[in-house]
RNA sequence: GGAGGGGUGGGUGAGUGGUUAAUACCAACAGACUGUAAAUCUGUCGCCUGGAAAGGCUACGUAGGUUCGAAUCCUACCCCCUCCA
């Protein structure tokens, strides 16, 4: 039984041990490991993407361990290493602190707040001086930076890579050293960095840590790496019928990964899904509903899933207007024009919908219009100038809407 | 320090004096189709004015200059890459 349940805890949603044999001795061991979570807090907000590992967090907190959540304010500072700008704004000391706070609010949505212990990088980095930097860094070659794909590629491409780029793994690997890391956690992706930090606690004399590195999620256009860049993630702050939208916008073939990964379902539930969806009697759809649902109840609770499946039945599939609506008064606009004899007023369309903020620009309302995609109480709008009441609701494209008030 | 190449719209990437708000592809958006999504087809894709025709403004690393006219030529500066040392 308890070997099943650690079969379970190291295998789903994870991509790859190192190394599996050490670490199920360490956990049968009965001690209780400190595990490693850093984060960058320039990019303060949890996706879905990054839930995969604070699942595995949260299982091995109720194992009894003990999570070590580092907050990079240094590392935040030298970047990611990858996309081409090398030059960065540095964030003030103020806006750091501002972005952790976030983090660690939807953070501890999913990690157990009270066997977690937050530590910042400056407490180490703060004074670390040159003679250091100078020692850390004679430890490490520049054949071995290299040899990390994302370095190696660029430099083949014949990309930048800033120098202090190269210093990137080697602080995220004194974490490790100074925290005294048993497990660090992380995507696949990290792979490189945690192994940096296996191999200086080696030469620091330490046991060196065990790696468990998720799967990358893929995003909502089905094709990379949930990120926020490429504006493909679902946020764990978002409402609930933008993450249930959004979780119904996943292509198809997604459905199974995102059962595995981020939700919570039993093993047995899962094999069951994955059969209906591999029957062609199955509609993915209703499947991919019920995804939906448990994702929206972990982040926000079932009365609020229910709501955003209603919501989505009732405007996506039904293409019905929503229960309440943003207002917007008719009287703001520069065209309002009462015709003789009619309380009822004339207004441009295009100006309507682009002051109202439902567009961004007067020409992409225009266009909008010329498309046949705004709508006034269900009737095509085809004249830039039409006649409205109080309580009319505007729609334009498939779910924006605002209701006009006088 | 020397020699050469390069910086173009969200991305990739054409364009070497006017026909270029800038080819093409991707992404995005809208319409048709669809009981989710995908696929497919059609269209749009800098901002402002205008019903439209049209006009104006801003834009090709930054700042100036030449020219009736510049992303394209000149000057300076900033940044990136390659090779040599």
């Amino acid at each position: 039984m308890a070997k099943k349940r650690l079969g379970s805890l190291l295998k789903r949603g994870v991509a790859e041990t190192i190394v599996e044999s050490e670490l199920v001795s360490l956990l049968e061991s009965g001690k209780s490991l400190r595990l490693k979570q850093g984060f960058d807090p320039s990019r303060p907000d949890i996706h879905l993407g990054h839930v995969v590992g604070l699942k595995k967090l949260s299982q091995f907190q109720k194992l009894g361990h003990e999570v070590i959540l580092i907050v990079g304010d240094w590392t935040a500072q030298i970047g990611d290493p990858s996309g081409q700008s090398v030059t960065r704004s540095m964030l003030s000391a103020e806006e750091v602190r501002a972005n952790a706070e976030t983090y660690m609010k939807q953070f501890f949505k999913i990690v157990d707040k009270e066997k977690t212990q937050v530590k910042w990088q400056s407490e180490w980095f703060g004074d670390f001086g040159l003679d250091d930097v100078v020692k850390l860094t004679s430890k490490f070659t520049v054949a071995q930076m290299l040899a990390r794909e994302d370095f190696s590629k660029r430099y083949e491409a014949g990309r930048p890579i800033a120098v202090t780029e190269l210093l990137y793994p080697l602080l995220q690997a004194y974490d490790s050293v100074v925290i005294e890391s048993d497990v660090e956690f992380g995507g696949i992706d990290q792979k490189f960095n945690c192994l940096v930090g296996r191999e200086l606690q080696e030469i620091m004399g330490q046991k060196p840590q065990q790696l468990l590195l998720m799967p990358l999620l893929v995003g909502t256009d089905g094709a990379n790496k949930m990120s926020k860049s490429l504006d493909n993630y679902i946020g764990v702050d978002e409402p609930p019928w933008e993450i249930y939208g959004k979780v119904m916008s996943i292509p198809d073939e997604l459905i199974i990964s995102y059962f595995e990964l981020v939700t919570d379902i039993s093993d047995k539930e899962f094999e069951e899904i994955k059969q209906q969806l591999g029957s062609e009697s199955t509609n993915p759809m209703f499947l991919k509903k019920r995804l939906a649902r448990e994702i929206v109840t972990q982040f926000h609770n079932s009365q609020a899933a229910r709501e955003a499946e209603e919501h989505f039945t009732k405007v996506v599939q039904h293409k019905d207007v929503p229960d309440d609506l943003p207002e917007f008064s008719f009287s703001l606009l520069r065209s309002l024009r009462f015709q003789d004899g009619s309380d009822l007023p004339t207004v441009d369309v295009t100006e309507l919908i682009a002051v109202s903020g439902l567009v961004s620009s007067r020409g992409e309302a225009k266009r909008f219009l010329s498309q046949g995609a705004i709508e006034i109480d269900g009737e095509k709008v085809t004249e830039t100038y039409i006649t409205l009441r109080e309580g009319s609701i505007v729609k334009v494209g498939k779910r924006r809407f605002v209701k006009m008030v006088k």
